[in-house]
DNA sequence: ATTCATGTGACGATTATAGTTACAACGGTT
DNA sequence: AACCGTTGTAACTATAATCGTCACATGAAT
């Protein structure tokens, strides 16, 4: 994950929710975040696909389909993700079958790099929306 | 971290151990990995920089500078980041410092972002190589 | 000296991403 | 019904990271 779309996200659906009295427009949202308005609709795009946010087409003001402390870290991480980019650890593929190692070393990778992604979601999973917005919410 | 180095990284390193005895060269470790032996020098230069394994120049048969139960997969991990790639999420710089959530934003999200990422950390660094040869090497 | 291996620089191909332009479709307003 | 602002999306460009590859200088050992 070295793109910036998990932290953008992150940012609009604060500004979703610190501003829920005011209809944002993605022109508005991309001022703050400082990119252009494509870029936002992009991503709330995604985050509508994953139900996180309840959008219409073609009139302004998103807003979020449930509870701040209902949004995990993990359910915008996962919104974000292109393309079934399930795995966080990329694996090597064709390793050399004739190789005791180059044969078995994909599952073992599997092994440990599941345990891993598994700690990292679970901590994502514990850390909600709610968390952002407070913290935000106290420094205002 | 979507490049296959982390999990060459271990590939190599576990075909180290379990070859220990022979002097492995650079060509006979891609034919396990099934890459060119560019890219395995290139790695394995990453890991030696790390203190991880021992080589010298035109001499064949790198070795490990540690047991394996010390060797632990964030340091691998760390190992093969490019260049002071410390942070696992990225978060956009120059939010809108006139909007009260884009002049925030960086450090909340700095503040849930290093705690996943502790997470992780903390995890890979109670993974050790020794997990993965061990595996390996009961599939063998 | 010859030979083989490592370490590195350089280049091309591929891929992901961010930004941008353009535009169709939609809704509310008048 | 016509207009206008907005969303959703396709298309294109620029940029950057990565991998594979060639080339070659350097080191070590026979």
């Amino acid at each position: 994950m070295n793109n910036n779309r998990f932290a953008v996200a992150v940012h609009i659906l604060s500004l979703l929710e610190l501003m829920k009295d005011t209809r944002l427009t993605s022109e508005y949202i991309a001022g703050s975040v400082n990119t252009n308005a494509v870029v936002i609709r992009r991503i709330m795009g995604m985050l509508s696909k994953a139900g996180l946010v309840l959008t219409s087409p073609g009139v302004a003001g998103a807003s979020l389909s449930r509870p701040t402390d209902q949004i995990t870290l993990l359910d915008i991480y996962r919104a974000v993700q292109s393309g079934g980019q399930e795995e966080l650890f990329a694996i090597h593929d064709k390793p050399n079958p004739d190789c005791s190692v180059g044969r078995n070393i994909q599952s073992s990778l599997e092994n440990v790099f599941s345990q891993a992604q598994l700690a990292l979601e679970n901590k994502l999973s514990a850390l909600t929306l709610d968390q952002v917005t407070t913290d935000l919410a106290s420094k205002m």
